[in-house]
DNA sequence: CCTCCTCTGGGTACATCGTACGCAGAGAGG
DNA sequence: CCTCTCTGCGTACGATGTACCCAGAGGAGG
């Protein structure tokens, strides 16, 4: 109500008065509807209210306002896919697929990639994903904020990653121009800085583009495997310092 | 004027009539002052005109759309802090002074972090320091698009560690909650989570809180460590991969 | 059953946004 | 000097999130 991110304190509806007609569960789905399908700039209070058959004010009765409603929907996604209860596999393999999984969602739900949400998000869902990640990292010799740090830059690379991956999809949505309608209009220019000699690199990212580059599972695993390796390494650094020092 | 990004093929203006009394860079300047001293969400044409002492309308004169505005208010920020003109260091000492080039410029203006642009930016500071940042990993034996993949990350990374670090000070100015006193609101359902016992490593991680966590900058350069790691590590594969061959 | 009092759904209203459109007038090219 | 382009800018439209208000429904206590 007053406070953002409280949506996880308040109960759903106390017992007094008339039985609601709505559940946050209803809202909530009505509104990743619509997010999927027309993007999330079309998730107005108005729009929900009005796929759920009621006015827009109704929605307030569940919900504080459209950052909780937000919030909602993340912590949802989130919980779509199963998780193992505890972690079966080597922590590397694990992670992979953690960020498989994540990567996942997101393409299915682009705009949950897209949103920037400032403070954490503690709803179950999210909160369950956050120990499992931990879990993964812990007996491996690293403090609890070094793992929480790899375990941010690992989420930060997959949802850094997607959002790239789907700028495209919600900027054509946005203009109404397909990226290559976009790259001819851009074509002129663009020969021009090629064929100014200025930047040869960049020059050559362009020509070569008429060959297929990197398809995107294989940067997204690539850009994994950087991650995951400096991640070994800083294991293994603590571990023989562990072991000249004991 | 119709198409997103034309901004950069547009000549400032064309001759026949009046001479213009603004400019594309004062505009943008005044753009950045609202933006830093603001936030991006202060920056509405209204509110840019206003503060050059024009009308809403006259800024399209100048750029096409809010759009364009922002692209070129991010062109000038990546130009702000000078680019030698070729690497002179090592890959590794060079990709570190540019990320944190990158940071120190996003950190002065947290608004640039928080932005996702669907689309490459070509403006010619973006462009420079895209060159720049491939001639550093030129010459190592990883292809164009490997080079470019590893750039990616590496800019990724920055963006996404910054944006969280900012997001922070975004959301207090819109809540009008410092960080403390949101934690406030959430202390009791915290305190539920960690006491009840299901999640001991979220509860290590709020139990820790207390002595003093790694500080931003270690973080900062822990995940940039892992990510140079694997790109090391990519190096060296190829390398050995090509020894083995030839 | 009656009464009360909370909680319901939802209408109205307000400030703010990006920008389409049109117009009066200024000023440079012929 | 005439003409025609380009100027700054006022008005207007359709959005947005949500504060505020009100009539009425219906469970709780007598």
């Amino acid at each position: 109500m007053d406070v953002p991110g409280s949506i996880w304190m308040r109960p759903e509806r106390p017992g007094r008065g008339p039985s609601p007609t709505y559940s946050r569960e209803q809202i909530t789905a009505a509104a990743i509807k619509i997010a999927d399908e027309a993007g999330i700039a079309a998730v107005s209070m108005r729009r929900v209210a009005q796929d759920l058959g009621t006015g827009a004010m109704s929605l307030y009765r569940y919900v504080g306002s459209k950052d909780d409603l937000i919030a909602l929907m993340l912590d949802h996604v989130e919980g779509e896919d199963p998780l193992p209860e505890v972690p079966a596999e080597d922590w590397r393999t694990e992670l992979t697929r953690l960020a498989e999984r994540g990567r996942a969602i997101m393409l299915r739900h682009p705009w949950s990639a897209m949103l920037i949400i400032g403070r954490p998000n503690f709803g179950p869902n999210t909160l369950h994903t956050m120990e499992y990640a931990l879990t993964c990292l812990d007996g491996l010799g690293l403090s609890i904020d070094e793992m929480l740090n790899a375990v941010f830059s690992l989420v930060g690379h997959v949802r850094m990653f997607v959002q790239s991956e789907v700028a495209e999809a919600e900027e054509t949505r946005r203009t109404g121009l397909t990226e290559d309608q976009w790259r001819i209009t851009q074509h002129a220019y663009v020969k021009q800085i090629v064929e100014g000699g200025r930047y040869p690199l960049f020059a050559r990212v362009i020509t070569e583009a008429t060959t297929p580059h990197l398809d995107m599972d294989q940067r997204f695993r690539d850009g994994l495997e950087h991650l995951l390796d400096g991640i070994t390494a800083q294991i293994h650094r603590k571990e023989s310092l562990r072991n000249s020092n004991g």
